[in-house]
DNA sequence: AAATCCTTCACCCGAAAGGGTGATTTTATA
DNA sequence: TATAAAATCACCCTTTCGGGTGAAGGATTT
């Protein structure tokens, strides 16, 4: 997280570099301050969605409360958290594509995630996988 | 059920005379004996294989005992036995050769049962049939 | 700091699933 | 027995899944 924000402050400092640039190159300085307060509004617009769904994107899927995982059973498979998570979102009847969106990943994330799952669960579909993991109590 | 006795009477009775068409057309008298039952062998042979599974492919699917089908829910949303049957192979991870197999029926006929369910259960698709068929308590 | 695991994403390919239409046969029922 | 409902099968097409491989960056642990 440190180096992502590392990153960011470099590339903000490259865009006023660019802008400094820019006004030395053309004559532009009657508008330069609109120009300039509207490129930094941009950046840090991308920056807010970025990092709202970024910090967001955690806990999107809960689980009854009643229901109670059997981690064991989770650790013993060696099913991470996020593959825990897809398999919630697939015994509820969603699709790959839906699934990728409700976690803001693509969609190819989300078929790796499915694939290693059922690798770990040793089944070869989708509908395996939740009759498993409703047996298995990983899923109510 | 009678007809298909008797079409199966008349192909027997064309074979009978295409066997004595070929005992005047060719000179093969010698092992017309051994042909003739061989061919009826394998005729009957088909027959018994067909008559067999079609005798015995009713109630191939059975639900727990200690589980009740909400039968009103399958009449109101217009679900026949044989959709419902699909449905219970279908929550229990077969795929549809799978089902195609086990009911002794081709592989489009188990699309077209599973399309029309999928209609009826107003989803569409076969994850978010079980779960909605758990909910309605159509299956266990 | 290095090793390891997790997460993310991409590409390819074949198999499975789903949607639509039309047809025939079987079964149930009015 | 006529009619309707159910079951069967085929063909088309598109979308979705699943398997395999590779790769890159982040997080954790040692």
């Amino acid at each position: 997280m440190t180096r992502t924000l590392i990153i960011y402050g470099l590339a903000l400092a490259v865009l006023v570099f660019l802008l400094k640039y820019l006004e030395y190159r053309f004559v532009v300085r009657d508008l330069s301050i609109e120009f300039y307060v509207g490129i930094v509004a941009v950046f840090f617009t991308a920056f807010g969605v970025w990092a709202g769904l970024k910090l967001t994107r955690k806990q999107v899927v809960k689980v009854g409360p009643e229901f109670i995982v059997d981690e064991a059973a989770l650790n013993r498979l060696g099913i991470s958290k996020r593959e825990h998570e897809v398999l919630l979102l697939i015994s509820q009847g969603l699709s790959n594509q839906e699934i990728a969106d409700k976690l803001f990943v693509s969609l190819n994330t989300i078929k790796t995630h499915s694939s290693n799952l059922f690798l770990k669960m040793q089944v070869s579909r989708r509908t395996q996988a939740v009759q498993k993991g409703k047996e298995l109590r990983l899923i109510p």
